[in-house]
DNA sequence: ACTATATAGTTAGGTACCATACTATATCTA
DNA sequence: TAGATATAGTATGGTACCTAACTATATAGT
């Protein structure tokens, strides 16, 4: 069974402003709703983006990871060692490893030792997988586009803005 | 090891507009890449906030997924069908199963067999389970307004229109 | 009533990512 | 130069969610 709800439009009232009011009178707290909302939609919001990308790059055989990798690898010359690449990715040296994996047997990257330190295996893009990001290039970004087609270009700016602002505080879910 | 990088400032810049400008011009297509941005990074920060919910829950014995189930209950008198649930949360009838299977394991719910339809087995919030939520609001809900705490009352209202702008357009990455 | 179809929930198998722990190599310290 | 420590990459095992297929029950068509 598909999930068909997840392109619906009433996927943004996830969830709804009432339920969230309820939830918070309900225990008498003296909270913001729509700070609770931001909260709480973003992450509907991200998971579904996530969902929905990952459908979008599987056309091309790859993966949100994967393409990312590639992108990353092809703006760098084509080369990048695994551990620079998962800090450019924003994933783990162990993400990255079984990232690479899959790209080498699809023939996308390859992996060659260092001559230099022995520790160290740098990645290169090959050119099955250069042809790759070409022939995906103007679809994908024509999609992206269209998704965001509905925000003016000041109002992508200062969506931007705000949710850099929102990203930087989700450390509060996470310290002490 | 533990990636850091998720917790800090710079975690917003993935990918940077420079990057996108690149790719873009590599290509030679007509896009803006401040389209492309809030695509890229509204991925990035789903994922992000994504993860660090679950390490808020996980606090509290639960996932994002549990949690939200929980409280979808609790805000239809403690009972709902599996099915319901499903629509309510955006996931599968599949996933639903497995939330409840842990729930179920941990206390926090029950299952009940309907008279009415035999196919039916409504999903039941224990006393424990309500007192998990009533528990963990306080300090959930405080971390929620941190979080969010940067950004004006007005600026939250924006951007949650933005954000259900941009969500309604998700589905031109996976149409056709 | 009997067959065909639809629906509720579950099971099975897959993908993506993570944290932890391990191996091999390099570098620092004394 | 020997031993301790740090780093690079990988293996292992776990969570969350998905799709597809299955079982049991209910409903519709003739």
């Amino acid at each position: 069974m598909t999930n068909l709800f997840h392109d619906s439009a009433d996927m943004q009232l996830i969830p709804t402003l009432a339920q969230t009011k309820r939830q918070i009178e309900r225990y008498g707290l003296d909270v913001d709703a729509q700070a609770v909302l931001v909260a709480a939609r973003l992450m509907t919001a991200g998971a579904k983006l996530g969902n929905a990308a990952d459908i979008h790059f599987a056309r091309f055989g790859l993966s949100t990871g994967r393409y990312r990798l590639l992108a990353d690898l092809e703006d760098n010359e084509g080369e990048e060692l695994p551990s620079q690449l998962a800090e450019n990715l924003g994933v783990t040296r162990a993400t990255v490893t079984g990232l690479i994996d899959i790209l080498e047997r699809d023939g996308l990257v390859s992996r060659r030792s260092s001559s230099i330190d022995g520790r160290q295996k740098s990645v290169l893009l090959t050119e099955l997988g250069a042809k790759k990001l070409r022939d995906m290039a103007s679809e994908h970004f024509a999609r992206l586009e269209t998704m965001v087609g509905s925000l003016t270009i000041e109002e992508r700016t200062l969506f931007l803005d705000l949710l850099g602002r929102v990203t930087r505080g989700i450390s509060a879910l996470t310290d002490e």
